[in-house]
RNA sequence: GCCCGGAUGGCGGAAUCGGCAGACGCGGAGGCCUCAAAAGCCUUUACUCGAGAGGGUGUGUGGGUUCAAGUCCCACUCCGGGCACCA
């Protein structure tokens, strides 16, 4: 495309300005009124793409913005620069994730530079710098001192292909690996957990207050899963000391029990097994335990009302309702580690349960009243109880009160509430993450890294080749300590966190990044928090805002975030996706269209009015074959701005109120449009409103000529607004208008005038029927008889009434007539 | 299966409180400028009947509420996303 200036010149000249001024730099001593804008710091993956691009432009209008109305805003920058591709990479090429990573962060930094995005460079946040590792354990050292952080056994993902523990991410839904395709396993390992369901509740209720999208508030609460029953004994029929514990949520069923199960992995399964069924238990417990955890819940020929696997143990448990034994089995789709690991089985109003019995001929008892033409299956609706005893006709509702007051008394019944949520897992056996600084001492057993000898840092000699545990363990020199308490011989921790760890509280550091000795001064960090506005993907609505929840409230708890808002951001947008042939578009799709072309080609400016011009901001933005035309488009708008702008030869002439005044409201009317839609994060529309100023700018000035005051309110007013949006361009013509005077983005953000949003004239629909017959300019503040009989006295009107009455005259004034005949 | 979104011209989308459907842009058509082109500018562009004035139809489908429905209610179809044995 020929552009009529110098795309590249400009946008490089006051990206440097920008940087070397310091203009976005923030201190915390600030007077103005504080405001935090964030977006999702990166994973750095090299030049940035689409979907940053856009994350960015939004981020930065956000910035630029609040910035022009009187605030000081926080805008930083940072990498989530631990993690697995870098590792991967490293290992094949011989190398250091380190040289990958940092090539990578400086291939980022140098996108956002070109697309004129502006930050507080002094703030940078670097996951993998010795500094931030420093307070990433100092973290885990608080938690581990707090109760928060522990050790314990859990089942990990195994490949045995790749022989190593891999996350839950790279294991596929069918329960292969993702690089081998062998099956993955269950292992038993040693972990460390971050106690998160401590606050499961906390997180569960402060979500109703957050400014955040429905939708995500609705997936976090679904992860977190709090449900709301009875925990109580099922007696062993042949030994009444002896009890299985079982959760229920649906106690007013209880007369429906016909069996009961337990998890493979339940402690009384061994006592419960008769000899006669020893060996088909244990096949079970074999093949259930072997498969992984995905494997088991998540194979497609499991699922709610599908086959189920199980096995008969022998032996029986007491129906506390109807004192009936019911036998006890083993089964897979009962989990070992929710609830207490066992059930009461009511195949009636369990759709899982009634399959299960189904498959093994167990009797099915209807306890709710089944509604008319209802067939065969479990019920799980309301109805009245049948077969129930002294619950016999009521709701499930009352039952369910009943129930648990029969079970509290009778049968050692507690009521509880289970949650989905389970404890963090954080430990991965990987290189390149943060160490986590603890040592294991024969004596002392577990010991904590004296907070003055952090960081523990990994060295940089470690063959990183996996051979089936972490790659800081196959180093003597790391690996190989002496107790801090003791003195003695001892061995460190060789697994790294999470890196999720580092996420959930770089946020923290941002607000102030230069306290030394602890994570941040939570005095510096209360006066930023919480952020006003957090920008990202939907892809983390759940884990990493969740951990990072969890993290500040954890914080707040053990005294390193005195006074610090529990909640870290009060308000979150997620952006839609880039998506090229109906797939994401992605570096590991290889279906990336290089935001660099655009840069070269018509420049940030112009890419930028593209990504907010395209369409709602939430909305996902398909690649097409038309794409690059709207970007043309986007860009001429750029050039007709810049004609406007410098054209000396637009007509003027002196004052006239009846050409100048309707300008006038067009301009002040935009003002109003476009602080609005930016506030409503309606981008797409602030952005037509602005086509629309220049529009009737240009039209005003080449068909009747505009006074010059007029004019240059006009076109002045059109910079700032676009300032955000285009900030290169802006400052430029900026500056080609107001010669050393500050710059357009160091302006105060337009106000409009009352008396010219407020209309003169309003435009008055008259309908017959419905249907609109007739327009007519009418005064603003005309009553409902006056408009009542201008209707009825316009001559089309007439025309359609015709010789009859009109029946009804709904008046709406000054919008609205509807005559209706 | 459950939960959450969504469906508007050839295309992306607009319509913020139930009151003019289609703002703005892309694409198309015609024109101006030019030796010609590019660029730029102007006009036009939901569908349909009509020479025109003007009329009719129209927001996924079928019902409903209302003077009035893209918007509210009921039932359904299709598309996208999330969760999916959590007792």
């Amino acid at each position: 495309m020929v552009r009529p200036f110098d795309v590249q010149a400009i946008e490089t000249k006051w990206q440097d300005r920008w940087l070397h001024e310091g203009t976005y730099e923030v201190d915390n001593d600030d007077p103005r009124e504080r405001y935090y804008a964030l977006c999702m710091y990166p994973y750095p993956s090299g030049a940035a793409h689409q979907g940053h691009i856009r994350n960015y432009t939004f981020g930065d209008l956000i910035v630029r913005y609040q910035t022009m109305r009187g605030k000081a805003v926080l805008s930083p920058f940072g990498f989530d620069s631990f993690g697995l591709p870098a590792e991967n990479a490293a290992i094949k090429a011989g190398s250091h994730p380190r040289i990958f990573t940092e090539a990578r962060m400086a291939e980022l930094r140098r996108s956002v530079e070109r697309l004129g995005a502006v930050y507080d460079w002094r703030r940078l946040v670097v996951s993998h710098d010795p500094d931030y590792i420093k307070y990433s354990q100092t973290i885990f050292l608080a938690f581990l001192e707090a109760g928060l952080a522990y050790r314990a056994e859990a089942p990990v993902n195994w490949c045995p292909g790749c022989a190593t523990v891999l996350a839950n991410e790279q294991v596929l839904a069918d329960g292969t690996c993702e690089r081998s395709g062998d099956l993955v396993q269950r292992r038993n390992l040693e972990q460390w957990f971050f106690r998160i369901t401590a606050y499961a509740d906390e997180l569960l209720h402060d979500l109703d207050a957050l400014a955040w999208p429905e939708r995500v508030k609705a997936m976090q609460r679904n992860w977190i899963g709090r449900s709301e029953g009875v925990e109580f004994d099922l007696t062993f029929a042949h030994d009444a000391n002896r009890a299985i514990r079982v959760f229920t949520t649906r106690p007013d069923t209880g007369y429906g029990i016909t069996y009961a199960v337990v998890a493979p992995e339940h402690p009384l399964l061994a006592a419960l097994t008769t000899d006669a069924q020893r060996s088909e238990v244990e096949a079970l417990v074999e093949r259930a335990t072997s498969a992984s955890e995905i494997e088991r819940t998540s194979s497609s020929d499991s699922g709610p009302g599908l086959s189920k696997r199980g096995a008969f143990t022998g032996s029986y448990v007491v129906n506390p309702f109807t004192g009936d034994p019911v036998p006890v089995y083993v089964a897979d789709y009962v989990l070992g580690n929710y609830g207490t690991g066992a059930i009461m089985a009511v195949p009636g109003e369990d759709e899982r349960d009634f399959a299960f019995a189904r498959t093994y001929q167990l009797p099915v008892v209807a306890t709710v009243e089944r509604p008319p033409g209802f067939g065969d299956g479990a019920y799980v609706g309301d109805g009245a109880h049948i077969n129930s005893g002294f619950l016999d006709g009521l709701g499930v509702a009352d039952a369910k009160k009943a129930a648990s007051a029969f079970l509290v008394e009778r049968a050692h019944g507690v009521a509880t509430v289970n949650y989905r949520l389970r404890d963090w897992l954080v430990s991965r056996q990987r290189f390149w993450g943060c160490p986590i600084p603890i040592v294991y001492c024969d004596h002392c057993g577990i010991v904590a890294v004296p907070l003055d000898e952090l960081p523990v840092l990994a060295p940089d000699d470690v063959i990183m080749e996996s051979s089936g545990q972490s790659p800081l363990a196959t180093h003597a020199a790391f690996r190989d300590t002496t107790c801090p308490r003791c003195g003695e011989p001892a061995r460190r921790e060789t697994d790294t966190m999470d890196t999720f760890t580092d996420s959930s509280w770089y946020f923290l550091r941002y607000a102030d990044p230069f306290t030394d000795g602890r994570p941040f001064d939570p005095e510096q960090v209360a006066k930023w928090m919480p952020v006003d506005q957090y920008i990202g993907g939907i892809e983390h609505a759940i884990l990493h805002l969740l951990y990072a929840r969890f993290y500040v409230k954890a914080l707040v708890d053990i005294g390193l975030a005195d006074g610090v808002n529990r909640e870290p951001f009060a308000r979150l947008f997620t952006q839609g996706m880039i998506r090229l042939d109906g797939s994401k578009m992605s570096k590991s799709k290889g279906n990336l269209i290089s935001p660099e072309r655009y840069f070269d080609r018509v420049g940030a400016d112009a890419l930028r009015v593209f990504h907010l011009f395209v369409g709602p901001p939430a909305d996902n933005v398909d690649w097409t074959d038309q794409t690059e035309d709207v970007i043309d488009g986007c860009a001429r708008f750029l050039d007709r701005v810049h004609r406007l702008a410098t054209d000396a030869a637009l007509v003027h002439r002196p004052d006239d109120p009846s050409v100048d005044v309707p300008l006038r409201r067009v301009v002040h009317h935009t003002i109003d449009r476009v602080t609005s839609d930016i506030d409503r994060w309606s981008f797409n529309t602030a952005v037509a409103a602005l086509m629309e100023l220049l529009n009737a700018t240009a039209k005003w000035a080449r068909e009747y000529g505009v006074a010059r005051e007029v004019l240059n309110e006009a076109i002045d007013t059109l910079l700032k607004l676009l300032a955000p949006m285009a900030p290169h361009l802006s400052a430029e013509l900026w500056e080609i208008r107001h010669p050393g005077e500050p710059s357009v983005h160091a302006q105060p953000w337009p106000t409009s005038d009352p008396h010219l949003t407020t209309e003169q004239l309003a435009v008055m629909v008259v309908q017959v029927n419905g249907k609109v017959r007739a327009r007519l300019e009418v005064s603003p503040t005309i009553d409902d008889d006056d408009a009542r009989d201008l209707a009825l006295a316009d001559p089309t009107i007439r025309t359609w009434i015709g010789d009859g009455e009109p029946t009804r005259v709904v008046v709406r004034a000054p919008r609205l007539v509807n005559v209706i005949v």
